[in-house]
DNA sequence: TGTACATCAGTGAACGCGCGTTCACTGATGTAC
DNA sequence: TGTACATCAGTGAACGCGCGTTCACTGATGTAC
């Protein structure tokens, strides 16, 4: 069969990043083996090192690109809720602490999902996961300094958006540590996350 | 020099359980070995299956073993609090969000260092975990019951700690993952979630 | 545009390694008398 | 209390497996004329 078209190189990578995407975020890094992996993009093994130096160099990569998207998603979901009812960010935080979000099965946001893989693999997903997080967090103050305008310091904005990032994110894990024990605990977290007052 | 004392062995299981319960919280269990774990237990890798069916199995008493003592950890500090100016709590919170925490190379508290792990891992210590968890909302909502006596219910009481919980586990879990790149907003993070009120 | 050849993406077997787990063995402990 | 023997915790080699990575090979694509 090979070799292919230039054009389909490049669609095959990029079905190999997002297929990285959604596997590391759902099952964690280490729990996806390359060839699992490629499988799923569609491709055998072997192949995998025509588009990646490493498996590492690869989830830096996914990781990047899952923060694109999920970014992405945050501010069209900012920016459509102007004219609808209610504050924006509670429409946020509505759909972060959902049913939904918990059981996605590409593991919904990375800033949840790749926690821990970002503390425990090597600097460079650690950088790209960092310069996620302060991408949420900056999306989220300049919300809150929408929100509250002239009533809060861009201080005062960011240190919500700190707060309300760890409220989300520390909701989330906990919420799929105990999901499949304990699915009332897992909702009583979610719930109340999400029900009381930000700030 | 086998065999040895009935004594000895119960000391050995006590050393393995110990080892783990460090290990586990600070690297994670997929990244411990037997034969690493062992050997800091002071035992070589052959024996462990005298004192436990799996890995699994140990992981799941190595959890509870870290959540009893963390538990107890949290009790005492509740009570030495009573003599002391200021919320009880407010001195968890400082402690709990402290840049010795995030560092502590024994992993620290198991809500935050093994909320992924047990969601990823048997029912067993998915099990375990989350009687750690339900054990701190517990004791967290026990202690908002009695600083705010009268003034709130228990449901309050109950709501406040779900979302304290949230926030230490989230501002502990984002504080360690962007720690090495990122050690002024890692630091950030834990500040802001500290100074932050209550409720 | 057509032809000849070099390139290189994909394939699947293979390598080396570390893992969880098993096993035969040792010899001091625990037990039965 | 002393003796004889069974037990079994610890040892370290070994097993089987799956992993990340490498490699020789294939043949259509890309390129040079």
């Amino acid at each position: 069969m090979p070799r292919i078209t230039r054009e389909d190189k490049a669609r095959n990578r990029q079905n190999i990043v997002e297929a990285a995407g959604r596997m590391f975020r759902s099952k964690g890094v280490d729990a996806v083996g390359i060839a699992e992996l490629m499988k799923e993009a569609g491709l055998t093994h072997g192949g995998f090192y025509n588009h990646f130096a490493s498996k590492d160099d690869l989830a830096a990569e996914a990781c990047g690109a899952s923060f694109k998207a999920s970014l992405g998603s945050l501010e069209q979901l900012l920016e459509e809720g102007a004219d609808l009812t209610g504050p924006p960010l509670n429409r946020v935080v509505d759909s972060y602490l959902s049913a939904a979000h918990r059981d996605a099965s590409d593991g919904g946001c990375p800033s949840a999902s790749l926690v821990i893989d970002a503390g425990r693999h090597s600097d460079t997903i650690q950088s790209v996961y960092a310069a996620g997080v302060e991408g949420y967090l900056t999306g989220f103050a300049e919300e809150f300094a929408r929100e509250h305008e002239g009533e809060i310091t861009s201080q005062e904005a960011r240190e919500r958006a700190v707060l309300l990032l760890s409220r989300l994110v520390g909701a989330m894990v906990l919420a799929r540590a105990v999901s499949h024990v304990q699915p009332e605990l897992s909702d009583e977290i979610l719930r109340t996350c999400r029900a009381r007052p930000l700030g």
